[in-house]
DNA sequence: CTGGTTTCTGCGTTTTTGTGCAGGAATTTA
DNA sequence: TAAATTCCTGCACAAAAACGCAGAAACCAG
């Protein structure tokens, strides 16, 4: 086999499953480490592909995953915060989770709106105040200094004894068998008091989420009125959701 | 599984979820927890995620606004600031207000303080966060946007639940005849709360704002215990104070 | 065809890198 | 304060890389 037929070979390898073992293409073409290492090096010098102790990958790996843009997934998030924010109006008491997500919505608000916020989320508490009209009402109590939010019993029982019009929640993970599922248990326990607390739940999550599962369970998916990704709503990986009745945006 | 492609799986979930666990992941990945701690470190090395005792955190979250150093007089605010701190013991239970006199002070204490301060302040609030060891309580209520403070019967109920061993009072005037006055009703309402709730009541107070009055009063100068000014205690401006039974500083 | 040159490949050795393990220190939690 | 995690450091071992070298193949005039 000649040098550049393999070198073909190696790329293609790559750029199908984003990476390559040395180990695994040496048995393959039959040729010794050396060469296959030769081969990746030059490919590297020539910017075709990534070389890694073991192996190579490919470039589009490094880029879906060390991009340094600040925040994850940013453009999802504006296309869910704007499908969100449709389900707000005036007047209307609206109950918010923490995390990236509402934090794009709660930038996004539309000037003009009036409305009231409550939220225990100290990023998101920033975000609506800077905003012209709505009023903003904080959940007091102990912060997590991990998710920023206040936690505790008062802060439940605050949110108890409301009762909002609807409620977005920043979800980490769903499932149409777990549910809503989280990693902090005292996270868990503030989503919860907050479906109890409102009429509608709508919960917020960009695709990559859906379908996965975190340790504990929030809520079960019969508790959430409707869904938000970036995708479309007739989208397959959605399907599950709009049969078991969910709405989904 | 590669290192790189370790190392891209950890902080894609980093990004997802705001937070990992060493544990989990080394049970994911099926690696030993070094292995993990040392990605960890590496990529917190990066800059791509903020290691933290049993994993780490995404980068993202944990970027809240500094807010910038336009304050007014701040040199003379350091030294109020640096004496307010002297107050200040491991253990002790503060309550703050807000106004930039404190959130000086919020940003000059000692790392190693370990107490717990709680403030409807939201500026307060965020200095209070950045530090390692203190406790955080927000007092929860309606947000005054101008302020940037909780106000309302809800956030004086919770502050006259408490019973803190020091409180300290940023001032907007101070006066032998008047006592402290200032402009905002609501913010009053909180401060004679705070008052009322607490064993020693600090006033920190630039010098250009005594013996000036505003509107509305807070309390008698004799229901304070101690005033703070950049000034030294010995200053003719002072003495009136001193003369009236308040230890000055 | 042929001798010389260049390129390519494989081999052995030395370095480097990656990983797990053991212990003691540090930190968190009850 | 004591118990339990988690962290750090040094070490050992294995896998992979780098390097130098030599034989083989290809290439190229004359």
């Amino acid at each position: 086999m000649l040098k550049k037929e393999r070198q073909a070979y190696i790329l293609h390898q790559v750029n199908l499953h984003n990476k390559v073992l040395s180990s695994s293409l040496c048995t393959e073409i039959n040729v010794s480490e050396d060469t296959i290492r030769r081969d990746l090096q030059e490919l590297a010098d020539n910017g075709k592909v990534i070389k890694v102790h073991g192996g190579a990958l490919s470039h589009s790996f490094n880029h879906v995953y060390f991009s340094s843009n600040g925040v994850y997934s940013q453009n999802q998030k504006k296309t869910i915060a704007q499908k969100a924010i449709s389900l707000i109006h005036n007047g209307m008491f609206v109950l918010t989770s923490g995390g990236t997500t509402i934090i794009e919505m709660a930038r996004s608000l539309p000037p003009q709106l009036k409305a009231t916020f409550i939220s225990g989320s100290i990023p998101a508490i920033l975000e609506y105040m800077h905003h012209p009209n709505i009023e903003v009402i904080i959940v007091g109590d102990k912060i997590s200094k991990n998710s920023k939010i206040t936690v505790g019993s008062e802060a439940i029982a605050k949110i108890k004894q409301v009762k909002a019009d609807i409620c977005f929640l920043g979800t980490n993970a769903i499932d149409v068998e777990q549910g809503i599922t989280d990693n902090d248990w005292e996270v868990v326990q503030l989503k919860k008091a907050m479906i109890d607390s409102c009429k509608k739940v709508v919960c917020l999550s960009i695709a990559e989420k859906v379908n996965t599962v975190q340790p504990i369970q929030v809520c079960r998916i019969t508790e959430i009125d409707t869904l938000i990704t970036e995708l479309n709503p007739g989208n397959p990986i959605l399907k599950p959701y709009v049969d078991a009745g969910i709405e989904v945006l």
